[in-house]
DNA sequence: CAATGTGAAACAGTTCACAGCA
DNA sequence: TGCTGTGAACTGTTTCACATTG
């Protein structure tokens, strides 16, 4: 089978759908049965025609002089993030960061359940954190496979962040988390993305000292 | 005195410098003395063409047939960036985020020591995490004066970030890093960014849907 | 007639390609 | 000669404005 005949959802389309769904489900909770592009762009702090072509790139699923239906709408963001059954998620490096996260009830009721967690310490390995044991790296094959992870979180000092990524493409892992400091490269077929802490303070600096310029 | 005369650096410009002065660094460590855009470009992970028109923006400190001088660079850019004294950061919320913040030393050493340390929660509130004491909420303001913090970290569930960000601008600051995930409004005056973690995940399963719908 | 869906304009950012300089 | 600095082309994204329609 070739090329299937995807809508082609544009990047920042993707990243924005997360933020509708997140609101999408407060209002389904509040008992609100449809939502106008006006609103869903307060609600998601940005324009109302940026949200009409987001949402039109799904389908033409809004009623003009109506709005949006909530609830069918949070079903078809689902559909197209793939949010169906829970994804399994593991994560290397159970320092501050990695146990942190792992603690973090957020994901898992985000649909995206911490199980698996390696470390290379054995200092920590057979550590147990939030319930889930510590595994030393040399597992993570196997703790991948058993717990069905198919997301990897790279939560280790950036001297070890490639070297940890490559084990978890190695591991059938190719969305991948990293949270290390430093450049990490990947194969095309892998989607590696970025939290760069450090850099964002930076950046919080930058705009201060433009602040303290400007008086 | 009206507008400074400013080079007006591009956002996805100042995104970039501090990958670069990471990369700088770690060359002026090895004693490197001169780096084309080439190299600069490798070690960042981006376009040549793109190291130089970010560099040009600072200033015409290339040589041509030679390339940056490392140290010069890095002084350079540290002026941009306002990376001077280091910058006390402030958090709010000492849950397991950000107690791990607290904790991870990358952030001193970058320059950004955290000073303080807020929570709502008389059970947390005393405590001490990386030798950092925690302080009621209400103790932000003097926290941030008496630390001298100029940079906010809020670290609370979603439900009180928009509440803790109003104190942390009340307070004086007016850069802010944000981990809560929903919406949070700011007045134009102050620099918010944000780390959505959840939508992070989103992001990469959408790509992980991709990659097994084509096969 | 209120709100969608969408061409077209505006904008921001990246990459190319090469002139010009050390 | 090798590498910078930059105009020009290109690509991706946002915003506007409005015809369309339930």
């Amino acid at each position: 089978m070739e090329d299937i005949e995807s809508p082609l959802v544009p990047e920042a389309t993707v990243a924005r759908l997360p933020v509708y769904l997140r609101g999408l489900v407060d209002l389904a909770d509040n008992g609100t049965i449809t939502v106008s592009s006006e609103q869903l762009a307060a609600i998601a702090g940005v324009n109302a025609a940026n949200v009409r072509k987001d949402l039109s790139i799904l389908g033409s699923y809004g009623k003009r002089g109506v709005g949006y239906e909530v609830d069918f709408l949070i079903q078809q963001i689902k559909l197209v993030l793939g949010d169906g059954d829970p994804v399994g998620v593991v994560i290397v490096g159970a320092g501050n960061l990695g146990r942190a996260l792992t603690r973090y009830g957020g994901f898992a009721s985000g649909g995206f359940p911490i199980k698996g967690l390696v470390d290379s310490s054995s200092e920590v390995v057979g550590e147990k954190i939030a319930g889930i044991t510590v595994y030393p790296i040399e597992e993570l094959s196997n703790v991948v496979e058993e717990n069905n992870c198919t997301l990897g979180i790279v939560a280790t000092p950036a001297s070890s962040a490639q070297v940890v990524t490559d084990q978890l493409i190695e591991a059938g892992i190719y969305s991948i988390l990293n949270f290390a400091p430093g450049l990490v490269t990947v194969p095309e077929s892998v989607t590696l993305r970025k939290v760069d802490l450090a850099t964002e303070l930076h950046i919080l600096a930058f705009h201060e000292q433009q602040r303290e310029r400007n008086e």
